[in-house]
DNA sequence: TCAATTTATTACTGATCAGTAGTATAACAA
DNA sequence: TTGTTATACTACTGATCAGTAATAAATTGA
């Protein structure tokens, strides 16, 4: 069962649309809420940059430290976020405890913003590039 | 181009690891926190809200009052922040002021996470029914 | 046992932001 | 013009949260 069937099954779901063009449109402000919650995750770059450190494998809390700059206890504190929301994995050995990715659809998600963004970029340095070429005729 | 290969050619790029495998590894702060700040625009379900109530075609401001029962002003500066990330289109007509959805990825990001999120919570509720088969064994 | 290392927690501060009341602006109608 | 409707803006408040210093807890080695 996925959420969207979940939803479908609550009180405020508006059944009046199709099931096939508009999931978003049936979600109740409680799931909006809780995917509301994973983004916020994801919207802090200290913790996108954990995120990214761990990319390649992974990392105890020294190595994590060592490759974003940040400190101790913030790393400490962001780790503690990004496991709550299931983003990372939690192992410790010995003295160390080390973290890795549990769902690598954030690196999905991340690309198809950063895409996006690229996008962006590209359309406004080009109306840019317009309205320089429109002041300079 | 792209973000990707604009984020290659800043100095602060690790190219010792390939281009294929691992894109958002090479991602400077600076960068990062673009993509941050995209998501912390999805991070309010009273947005999540509104880009849900434009799902099925433009609306204008008052029908996004009324389809979401947020405040007027609210709404505005809600529509404001939605409109500078490129999430929502402005259109005057007349008094009224139509908004649409600018960029329909943001739909395929919200049922990532809500996919996700549906696995996480039928992961846990599987396990609670385990430690309960196990509490009464 | 004692010291060193690693990670987590707590308490605090400053910054950010959602929501709102009040106000401003602009278009249309009478 | 005057009034009405639709939308945006400003200023404020309370809540949330990132970063940090200090401390605690747990493991390892001497």
């Amino acid at each position: 069962m996925n959420l969207s069937t979940m939803v479908s099954r609550a009180p405020q779901v508006d059944s009046t649309t199709t099931d096939s063009d508009c999931r978003l449109v049936k979600l109740s402000p409680e799931t909006l809420q809780l995917v509301a919650d994973f983004f916020k995750v994801l919207s802090e770059s200290s913790r996108l940059q954990i995120v990214c450190a761990l990319k390649l494998g992974e990392k105890n809390v020294s190595e994590i430290i060592e490759a974003t700059g940040l400190g101790q206890a913030n790393v400490s504190k962001h780790l503690k976020i990004l496991a709550q929301a299931g983003i990372v994995k939690r192992q410790q050995q010995g003295v160390c405890v080390y973290y890795q990715i549990a769902n690598a659809f954030v690196f999905e998600l991340c690309e198809l913003v950063c895409d996006s963004l690229s996008v962006q970029i590209q359309q406004q340095s080009e109306q840019i590039a317009h309205l320089e070429a429109f002041r300079k005729a």
